[in-house]
DNA sequence: GATGAATGAGATTTCATTCAT
DNA sequence: TATGAATGAAATCTCATTCAT
């Protein structure tokens, strides 16, 4: 039988996640600007204000005046900041970067039977977790809504870094018939992309661990070999 | 062994696809004035610049300007013939929800061998057709780039059309094993669009026909539950 | 004695001046975009309000709502034709620049007895014709008010063909112990340009004649070698 | 021959520019506060990076931010010690119409030979000198860059003092046949404050001494008379 | 039918000045 | 005495939509 939807560690995978976390506190300033204690705080203020505001209608739709309103400061004090709410974007992209880098690390091999199977369940509840603070940043690459190519830049090589790993783990895995490996990486971080996506958004409603489960099989069989039926 | 990448016919999906096509002049104007024939030029040069316009970098980002610069016309033309930018979005889409859901019919039985290969590979090239013209209106939808909620509709009815199709494949293929179905379905339109986003934008750089081919055999495993080696 | 203050004929002087003025329309739209008359209307009056608004206290503290409030029109429209203030002063500077340069043809050789004053007389006059309008673009020039380097190299380029004829001049009048040249005539021209908006600004207040009879003389004699005293 | 550019006595200018320069500390705090060795220094540190930065683009487009960063403080001590902008700008002023009074009690009678060109000669150096610290002040004035009434008075009543002067040496010189004192006056400063300014611009390069030589030749034929050829 | 012109609401950005520590 | 943080009024600019010919 195949992957007995075991019901994964929550805990456990939250443990690794925080180790995932590198420097939350990393959203340097974009000047020079030495920052006491409190400016820190408001610029993280605007920072969650940027992710939570972006999260909503997407970065591109979201308007510096909904940020400040968020972050319960002024414009004034936004421009202290940032220079833009490019700027802003930029700051989040690189601590998502160093998020999704540090993920790419936690996929061991992907063999083609239950641990594998376990081994895949586990990275992509972690992606899960990324997606659940930094989704509208992964978004804002997906969806190609930034000008900015420094930017853009950063989210060719955090993806790229996960995409490698997973390249990596499926030559290991043997599967040789795969036709294209750059579609193939690419369909497989777009379908993890979009259904997180989905469930952010609110149009797929559904139970977080029957969801990671279903990814799961179907990365399983459709990317790593493995057969419908275990035996 | 599996799928041996059958150079599929370009020409009779070709010619498939313009069965598919449902009248192509559908896009009646709004305001439902009868137009002469130099009124429905106008207007499918209005038509056929959005998309061109869309397609650049989205429906948002897309000035009327643009478009009327694309159509050679100016702005007092274009809201002769639609009422609002979205109005133009809403004609575009009515034409793609129809081409969508005569693409749903166009999905036989997807047995896990390679006749269910090539029926699979005949339903996504016939997407990829679709996509290349309308591909901005489904990213449209898939972006939620809409506030109308009309517009809305039309996209999750399309999208259930061929969700459901899938769906209904998938059952037959005797994938029970499958944990939830909307994810599952979610995530193959998911993979689907973004790959052929990918293409659109020049993000992803591939040959077409490998292309549909990898995809065919990522979705022939991973959704309809073929084994990797077949004998 | 000499420079009997002559009377000078002012009707003559616009006359000549009507001949210099080298198709005040010029102001062609900074975009490509072809004016009909209704367009063409609305630029003038919006140069016309620019030159009238940068009179009052300069070209940096002047605000384009100002602008359009004299023109009797909107932001937009504003920006319909220009695409922003210093697209505007762009447009005034080409304008300026060419009647300037006219000017310089404008001066005779400069002989050191009454006829020589005349000479001068006739090109001051002249001169202060052109302040009157283009005064607010030729102060920016000299008070480098302007971060743009090509109106800069325009206003260098005018200043510096009526310099030329001014240097010529005086050496053809033999002031052959002028030290520096580069200094003599941006001493003349200085003194030129700040009377003339002393008058403008009314901080002088002075009759024109008798304004030009006093540069007249001060020039002939500091600039020119003519002797205090003629007989 | 006339005016042999005798090498000007450089370091005698210098030391009249000392006698000249009244109490440097004199731009005491507009607040009336008393201060202390360091807030003395903390002031002057903020006049001198004030002169410095109107220096590079003038009075108006001067931030308080550039003055702060070029005194090496902070915006909250700038307002501890001036109450805003044109404050600082007041303090400079007064400290410059006490130089300038000063200026013009150094001019002597200005006789139509060789003494009189050496009388200017010397003068000229001090203004010079002057403008050299002052620059940004006399240019704000000439310029008309100023609001405040109060700032401006100060410059008219400098400026008059030294025009009073100017026009009584050049009475005395018997330059009965200038037709208007006001524009002859104003003509004067305009070139000699234009001239010194493109010279602090750096539009206008040419050895210092060179310079002041030729101004003073200009100058003592133009406003005082003497004739270009000395016997 | 077609077009260029005009509009104004709303978004971004700057910066002198005040505040709190 | 000093400073970093915060503010908000005012300026710039964009662009969907309406108007007049």
């Amino acid at each position: 039988m195949v992957n007995p939807p075991r019901k994964s560690d929550l805990t456990q995978s939250i443990v690794k996640a925080e180790v995932i976390k590198v420097d939350p506190a990393s959203g340097a300033p974009s000047s020079g600007r030495a920052l006491r204690a409190q400016g820190r705080r408001t610029m993280q203020r605007l920072l969650d204000a940027g992710l939570k505001v972006f999260a909503k209608r997407g970065y591109h739709v979201a308007r510096v005046d909904d940020i400040v309103k968020a972050a319960k400061t002024s414009h004034g004090t936004f421009y202290l900041y940032f220079t833009n709410k490019e700027d802003l974007l930029r700051a989040l992209a690189v601590d998502c970067a160093e998020e999704l880098t540090a993920l790419s690390s936690t996929l061991g091999a992907v063999s083609r039977d239950q641990k594998g199977w376990d081994e895949l369940r586990y990275f992509l509840g972690n992606f899960t977790k990324t997606y659940q603070r930094y989704g509208p940043v992964i978004r804002a690459w997906m969806e190609n809504q930034v000008q900015d190519s420094e930017i853009d830049r950063l989210g060719v090589k955090a993806f790229t870094a996960v995409g490698d790993v997973l390249g990596r783990r499926m030559k290991e895995a043997g599967v040789d018939y795969t036709v294209s490996e750059t579609v193939t990486v690419a369909a497989f971080m777009a379908m993890l992309e979009r259904v997180s996506y989905g469930v952010a958004s609110g149009r797929i409603i559904e139970d977080e661990d029957l969801l990671i489960d279903t990814m799961t099989s179907i990365a399983h069989r459709g990317f790593f070999g493995a057969s419908a039926i275990l035996d």
